[in-house]
DNA sequence: TTGAAAGCGCTACCAT
DNA sequence: ATGGTAGCGCTTTCAA
């Protein structure tokens, strides 16, 4: 039952040849007569021969693992699709170019050096594709320290090279440009946590249309992410401005507590307020009205970042990658009346 | 700035002891004197002194790895909630334990072949977790011919031991008894598809009821997972049993559709239909009505693989570990008016 | 083009 | 309780 592993030593010798070719040929590496290397490689593929990978790692000092540390605890991070969907593409991205992938998060929100050290430790990997969030400078420092090779997914404050993405601001440009030539003007828009960079190019692309359009009644206030308080906020617009006639959600996470609080507030989508998200989620079409969003590219960010790493590792010479912002897509759907023949209905 | 790395050499001669001792005290072995041994280990914190993990491996034939497969391309599994959930559960266990988890896919729906070969290639993890779906014979063979200690997720025929599931049965019926005991009788189930052991196992439970409560006009069917079909499923059974007054959906990933197609045919829930669905997500409880359902206990469905597999890897006995069924929780939540004071309005 | 041998950093066994 | 030494399975010189 239990086949013995063969190695390449038995290869040699069959083959008749030193380890040494026969790593050669294994490796693909020059130095083996044609003819020796086509035998040896019959001779390995009869022997259903697999070299052992660990072996191959402490002799060439690499391990064929990259690390994803996602930078959030567990129950936060699968509570939207940005970070299973981020995963999956490199993960992907990874099995093309024969890598496996080493994932590391925090065991409790906040907590995130554990998981840099966990994976770090005993050279499990060969580099490290990074969520950017919450990354502190001490940690930025102990991946420097590592000498490992890393990329961001995400902007840092700190880090002008080796990172990957979206254009945040552009794509709020695009969702609040068309909520505004749907007919809204008092538009409430419910942002995420302040201290995240993309959170802020996402008001600056608000606010870039705020000015350009010249809308007065705007609001723009935020909501935490994994437990959303939209709730009170709606209310507190409405008690000081009265009622919006559009909601823009800065991220997927708040939508289905915007519809609910909408309801609540007798506001019917589209009829009396529009509403557009951020982010995109699969069920989001298939609602009634679908809803108007903003789809990240997280399959090309992924495919990207990991190109990147692979760049990185690669070159020992390790000369920084240019960093890449890719594009969003406006979704629309129904949510801003946009198949609806009457004119907005003003409140 | 790229600190050298110390090694196990380094610190024996520190020591003035050989490496033999300091691996004895690096993995807390009997045989060194206590002044010796602590000696040994104030040295390695003061030196730093991270074991290569790869070298241990393959001096001691294990890797510190284990591998999870999930037998579904990553579009598919990510569309719910139920593998990223157990995903985080396996790896928040195995990083307690020390392990680290290698995600394996396939890159293609139903081409699992990959992500076997894949991750059993070149000995890279001690044991493996499996999602039983869709796991062939063929498979199965392959994973005992590379004496591999595994464990399943999930049912399947051919295993007996070292498998983990949910009691499907058990929980279906008590969804189907909290909706007949609101009133329901005319009752459609929406189950996944045919081949899938849960499936069969939930509509056993569906039907345990039927029998039980002689309920005449209820309806069986079936949608994929991935692409709904509940439009014609619902459309079909008005034609021919005119309107129901429940549906259960045999899984999450309906939950949506299933709103949105009573929308069209004005179905109100609860007041027209009584509505339940399997599994729970985060937003069933902050959709109005809630949406009374099944919650799958995931995190101890990880947790348990997890001790099973390391069990198996500890044991080089292989003693077969008897199989685990956990129970599922019942959530109520609105969508079968269990606060509504009228009692049920049929149609 | 090929072989021989010296590691990679650790574990494991056999002496002492 | 300790030291010495032979691997683990491969890569990587350096000679030939």
């Amino acid at each position: 039952m239990k086949q013995k592993k063969i190695t390449i030593k038995e290869v040699a010798q069959i083959a008749n040849v030193s380890k040494g070719t026969v790593s050669r040929v294994l490796n693909n590496e020059a130095g083996v007569g044609d003819a020796n290397r086509e035998r040896i490689q019959k001779i390995m593929k009869d022997l259903n021969f697999e070299p052992n990978e660990i072996a191959r790692g402490l002799a060439s000092r690499r391990t064929g693992n990259i690390g994803f540390i996602i930078p959030h605890e567990a129950g936060y991070y699968l509570s939207n699709n940005y970070w299973p969907i981020l995963l999956s593409a490199i993960t992907k991205q990874a099995a093309q170019k024969e890598y496996h992938v080493l994932l590391s998060t925090p065991q409790v929100e906040g907590k995130i050096d554990d998981a840099y050290k966990r994976i770090l430790k005993g050279k499990r990997v060969d580099g490290l594709i990074i969520g950017s969030e919450l990354l502190s400078l001490k940690q930025l420092d102990f991946l420097h320290h590592q000498a490992v090779p890393f990329v961001l997914v995400g902007k840092h404050s700190h880090v002008q090279n080796n990172f990957v993405d979206i254009d945040n601001r552009g794509a709020m440009i695009s969702l609040t440009e068309h909520v505004i030539s749907m007919g809204a003007k008092k538009i409430l828009f419910i942002a995420g946590p302040r201290d995240y960079p993309s959170v802020q190019e996402r008001i600056q692309g608000f606010e870039d249309c705020v000015e350009k359009y010249q809308l007065p009644h705007t609001q723009i206030c935020h909501s935490y992410y994994d437990v959303p308080i939209v709730d009170n906020l709606i209310h507190d617009y409405i008690i000081t401005k009265g009622k919006p006639d559009a909601i823009i959600s800065g991220a997927g996470d708040f939508v289905i507590q915007i519809i609910e609080a909408c309801k609540k507030q007798k506001l019917r989508i589209p009829q009396d307020l529009h509403f557009a998200s951020f982010d995109f989620f699969k069920y989001f079409s298939m609602m009634s009205p679908a809803i108007t969003s903003i789809a990240q590219p997280l399959e090309e960010v992924g495919i990207t970042a990991f190109s990147m790493l692979i760049n990185l590792i690669k070159k020992s010479s390790q000369s920084p990658q240019p960093p890449q912002i890719l594009p969003c897509r406006l979704i629309k759907g129904e949510s801003c009346g946009e198949n609806s023949s009457e004119p907005f209905n003003k409140p």
